[in-house]
DNA sequence: GATGAATGAGGGTTCATTCAT
DNA sequence: GATGAATGAACCCTCATTCAT
């Protein structure tokens, strides 16, 4: 104080918004949203709480950032790995799944955000997250069509359907592992899940197969 | 009821804790539990908040109450579903599949009680209630086991995953369709999710299915 | 019900007021009126909280009814204490003093009393209790008056002060006992405490003391 | 207070802490600690509920905090009345007893922390508070000593228990002068119970009384 | 007389948001 | 830009009291 400057390490204050998002990205995926306060967004920004609102509006708002951030780099990364068009549409479906589930990045950044308890609470800001599952489900349902084209997999498989199931149903097992040491019931190795689950997937589209469409 | 009279202080005290469960059920189920106030849940009982107390300790409580409750009673119809055992195993899991996501009554006892926003704050109660999901799955995958002894399966079908991430997706889908007004991206028919991903299951579990394992 | 009567043990109607009476003092006293609640009582009394209703119009009114019960009854003990008055006043000053503080009835009925917390919730019934030590106080400084007149005390003690201090402090101090075993520093044992008390007392009071009224 | 200015939002921060600790005395000392209201603290301080909680994480832990800073008060004047080692003892024990009786301040940080309500309700924090009483009469019976040692007094006089009893005995009166006005027998001049107790005291421990033991 | 379910007001605690510095 | 003290609304839980049976 009297000592004149207590210089602070210089960072540039540009970087502030990123610091900011990521450690919401942490304590919201940590604690979730309704319970995660400020402070502790704040505390592991090492900033304090009246820096957030500089900016960010509402706590809202910042949840928002978080997502349209992170979504928006989780995309990034899967348009390029499904990026080469001469593959088969199966090792690019294969490839795009690797990359959003298996790959630490991809999985925090999807994963992280099934922000639960903001359904009923924000369900705007709901509703925007849940574009990027169905963006990840709409692309594997495009290259599902792409491998009917080319005769790789039946044209009367419902790849629509089976897109959502696949994505989803990994979703939330992925999620459920968090339990897995208090509910063993849960265990599965994560490898196991994501990969059985794909080539499942990927037989049940395959030519060959017979589903009957007899009701019970 | 034979009476005739609903008058509400002539109600019959025996069905006040019932009356709970039921309305807690519904504002949990709308509002998620951390939103929903005990005098919601109350007025939607008929009661006051204080007689809440009579019957439950604590909201976790009540909200424990609910999952007990309604998950007995899932599972009661689940069982009888799949009673039969001389059925093929695929009909049987037809049954339960319908049974539990189909039908209203199921649907509702299953779903409504994936209680978004207790995962943090409550994670005892959330694991107690992921039990059912994992209940379910491992009837289905009990299910395949019959199948592939009879014959019905390839032997070497990973039904373990698939089972999981059928009833999780399916879970996952079918709760995401309240949102299908607001955001269009999300809307498929119930019956065609259900009916659709039971079969592509069915299929990837029957024999004649090469599924590859190769890495990609 | 149906089946008739279902006979209670009989145990006559006149009893109730008196065992409700002896369960609020053993639950006021442990817990303190404020923090006690009247299910406590009842429980304790083998009545329900209704029946407690029936005798004593509110909580206030049955703490009432026991600080009245209960020094009816400490005092009609006291007063046969000291009845022989040709005793020396010495002598009717211990015989007193035991008997409220040492007997165990005694001591229950006047400081199980010292109803702790009621003092800013019920003035009036604080005060109507505070007539209770007033009148020990005072029985004890009458005596004074009476070993004056029969020249076993010097004229000038200040037996009106001394009698309330005495009484006072005493009270006080049996009470903290309670906490003698958490804090070491307030263990006395209480047999002492009285006696030496008591005994300090007497030799102020007694002849052949000079005690200097010099303020400093 | 030198720029005279006293408007609300001009307060210096600091002294925050310390206006809620007054207030919380005078209000704990009026309506009890478990009738008072954090709201009403909250105005007695001229602040809002929650900013209390800035500086005292519960409604418990600002008793203690009031505690524990007038304790430390009152023993820094009482030690320093008796500082002067070269005075009989008679006469450091009459100015420490007038210091923390007689003396307004003093008065009030020892007796309105008298907390009645909390015995039951928050024993350590009661016990915690015993410590202020108990260090009082150990300061007096170590002065007793000291007499004994320099033959002011009778070296079989019991002062431990005198110190006890005189200190729990003022306590108790003079907090029960409160109900003076409605309770008339309990009326007693503050002054006059002060002095005359403590020169009984001292004239019981002094040389000359013969205190008989024996029983009766 | 007795029961105990139901009431409803009240208080401690949390935390997003604001704003003087 | 940044701070953090202060605000104030909201909610869970308690419990004396009532009253239909």
């Amino acid at each position: 104080m009297s000592t004149a400057k207590v210089l602070r390490w210089e960072r540039r204050p540009d970087d502030r918004p990123q610091e900011i998002l990521e450690a919401a990205l942490q304590v919201f995926a940590r604690d979730g949203y309704r319970n995660a306060t400020l402070d502790q967004v704040a505390e592991a920004a090492g900033v304090t709480k009246g820096a957030i609102y500089h900016y960010f509006d509402t706590k809202e708002a910042l949840l928002l950032g978080v997502i349209e951030h992170y979504q928006k780099l989780a995309f990034s990364r899967a348009e390029l790995a499904i990026r080469d068009d001469r593959l088969p549409a199966s090792t690019r479906i294969r490839l795009l799944i690797r990359k959003m589930f298996s790959d630490t990045e991809g999985r925090r950044d999807l994963l992280a955000l099934l922000v639960r308890g903001v359904t009923h609470e924000l369900p705007r800001v709901h509703e925007r997250w849940l574009l990027g599952p169905a963006r990840l489900w709409t692309m594997v349902a495009r290259l599902i069509d792409d491998g009917k084209k080319r005769g790789e997999f039946r044209p009367d498989a419902d790849g629509e359907v089976g897109a959502r199931v696949l994505v989803s149903g990994l979703m939330l097992q992925l999620m459920w592992q968090q339990h897995a040491e208090t509910v063993p019931a849960l265990a599965m190795d994560a490898d196991r899940l994501i990969d059985s689950s794909v080539e499942l997937f990927l037989g049940s589209m395959r030519r060959g197969v017979r589903v009957s469409t007899k009701a019970t």
